[in-house]
DNA sequence: AGGCAGGCTTTTA
DNA sequence: TAAAAGCCTGCC
């Protein structure tokens, strides 16, 4: 089907975000997403148009709120003031596209506690690993098989051996941990969809080899609490220089994550040399 | 109490 | 060889 998209929706912006870590590049402008047990290939065909290859009903059900759609960034980009914040304006309008997508909070936890210590391709194989391992082999409406994201129980289940062939390293632990602290219901992620805050973060840092830059992540990317504000060295370093007099977490609420995503991906296309 | 150093598996550039 | 969307432990 076609789908006409008016606000700001870049494929490639996405992908490349650092967000999510189970899409895989088709050809120009055009991916394979994963998410949980599905499976949807998107292209963009120009001006705002995108092919999808799933029914109306599905794009309603499932993909319009994996995408976000509903949500306004136009709006949400329109909130700064150029005057008043021009470095926040030009990232903004650099890496307008980007969205924040609502994936599934399993599949968020396990993808950011890999994400520790490795870079983006790594992070990748490692989640792909992971899914070849223990997920449900599956054909797309290509033909093409790929992995559904294997389920708490399932990741309990697993040896220890098989988790390192993932190339998971001491990261194991963490995900057998956080796999457990799921199964059994002592981590309840659904719940925390509508907590506030600093339960949020207090409930996840409570798992083992979960920080406050991992948990920030699960908030925000898994959980889609759109204040949540990952703060790793790449932001640390943006804040430290464009903003000495501190920055004002306050006039950009409720919408920080966005705002985070946005300053992320240009410092790190400005550091790539562009 | 809160901050800092050192270590950790593996992959990537 | 160093760096990579960090976190844990031990020490002060």
């Amino acid at each position: 089907m076609i789908l006409t998209i008016n606000d700001d929706f870049d494929l490639e912006k996405i992908a490349d975000s650092g967000q999510c870590f189970r899409w895989e590049r088709t050809g120009e402008g055009a991916y394979r997403v994963l998410h949980q047990d599905r499976c949807l290939r998107i292209a963009a065909l120009g001006g705002r148009r995108f092919s999808l290859d799933c029914s109306e009903t599905e794009l309603e059900t499932v993909w319009r709120d994996y995408f976000d759609l509903d949500e306004d960034y136009g709006q949400i980009r329109a909130r700064i003031d150029p005057a008043a914040d021009p470095f926040l304006c030009a990232a903004a309008e650099r890496e307008r596209g980007i969205r924040i997508l609502r994936q599934d909070p399993w599949e968020t936890l396990v993808c950011f506690l890999i994400s520790q210590n490795k870079n983006i391709p790594a992070i990748r194989r490692s989640v792909a690993l992971l899914a070849e391992a223990c997920g449900t082999p599956r054909t797309d409406r290509a033909g093409a098989e790929y992995h559904t994201f294997p389920g708490p129980e399932t990741v309990a289940a697993l040896d220890g051996d098989a988790l390192r062939r993932c190339g998971l390293g001491y990261r194991c632990a963490y995900v057998h941990a956080a796999a457990e602290a799921v199964r059994t219901g002592q981590l309840d992620l659904e719940r925390l969809r509508d907590a506030d805050e600093p339960s949020t973060l207090s409930a996840l840092t409570g798992l083992y080899g979960v920080g406050i830059k991992v948990a920030s992540c699960v908030s925000l990317f898994g959980l889609h609490h759109m204040d949540a504000f990952p703060m790793d060295v790449w932001i640390r370093r943006v804040l430290a220089v464009a903003y000495p007099n501190g920055y004002p977490f306050d006039a950009y609420a409720p919408y920080n994550g966005v705002y985070q995503q946005y300053m992320f991906a240009y410092a790190r296309t400005r550091a790539k040399g562009e």
